[in-house]
DNA sequence: AACTATTTATAAGA
DNA sequence: TTCTTATAAATAGTT
């Protein structure tokens, strides 16, 4: 994309990188964006710099969100391979890091049973209706069984 | 990028929904990786469909570093726009309890969304159903109210 | 920060 | 669905 073909590996010119940086990072943003967008899907991109800085893009600007659908996704899959054993180090980190687990896990759940639905957008108000359904079909099939 | 113009809105018809999202999440990966390996950043990138399955990129195949390096930025910024004090003391004891708040919350959740059952008695069922009921009432109700 | 020459991505068509 | 192709977009190197 550009007068040079592009070679896949880290650009060793430092102005080169920094500026390629800038120019692709809003590139990806953008990309990100307007997936979303046109394909209603659900993104989020976090990218560090070299220099540990941080861009981020989420759809519906609510990256915890998204950062709790994946968590809940990969549960599962991580379960399987066996679980942590304790920080044992660095407490109050992993103290506000669970502090903000719990809040968005009761945020959700307020939402889940239709509290605090004022900041949600509209999509945000489908999916959740689209998941209670869900949950409710899945609650009935269950009554029926026992 | 192609025959036509781009208009940055859902694309309506769902054939082409869904063939325009699986060739732009391609290309949304794609990019990501480049920007990795090109200019030395740590990126990661979620999708999730619109029908809910996931898709995602992690710089050396390592989400949850990732995540962990963003939820510790965002507990810095989070820290500077001030909060409560620190517990300071028996941080084993306090991390175990929010530990166990986060489980109890996490079942709740799983349960709102009709997975888990199995362990639920008719009563807890019924009183979940009844729970999520109401909830969706409020989101329908909220809904229209857009 | 702007400007192009090119490469890349991709929308529409086959 | 996969491939092809015309065209829009992104961007590498330049100014």
């Amino acid at each position: 994309m550009g007068r040079g073909r592009v070679q896949l590996k880290r650009i060793e010119n430092k102005i080169n990188r920094q500026v390629t940086f800038s120019k692709r990072r809003s590139g990806l943003l953008k990309k990100a964006h307007e997936i979303s967008v046109l394909c209603d899907a659900e993104v989020a991109v976090i990218v560090f710099s070299a220099k540990g800085k941080l861009f981020e893009y989420a759809t519906d600007s609510c990256m915890e969100r998204i950062l709790e659908r994946y968590e809940r996704y990969s549960y599962v899959e991580r379960q399987a391979i066996g679980n942590d054993a304790e920080p044992t180090a660095n407490w109050p980190l992993e103290h506000a890091k669970l502090k903000a687990r719990v809040e968005i896990l009761q945020k959700n759940q307020r939402n889940l049973m239709g509290e605090n639905l004022d900041s949600l957008s509209l999509r945000e108000l489908q999916h959740l209706e689209q998941q209670l359904d869900s949950g409710l079909k899945h609650i009935r099939s269950r009554k029926r069984c026992r």
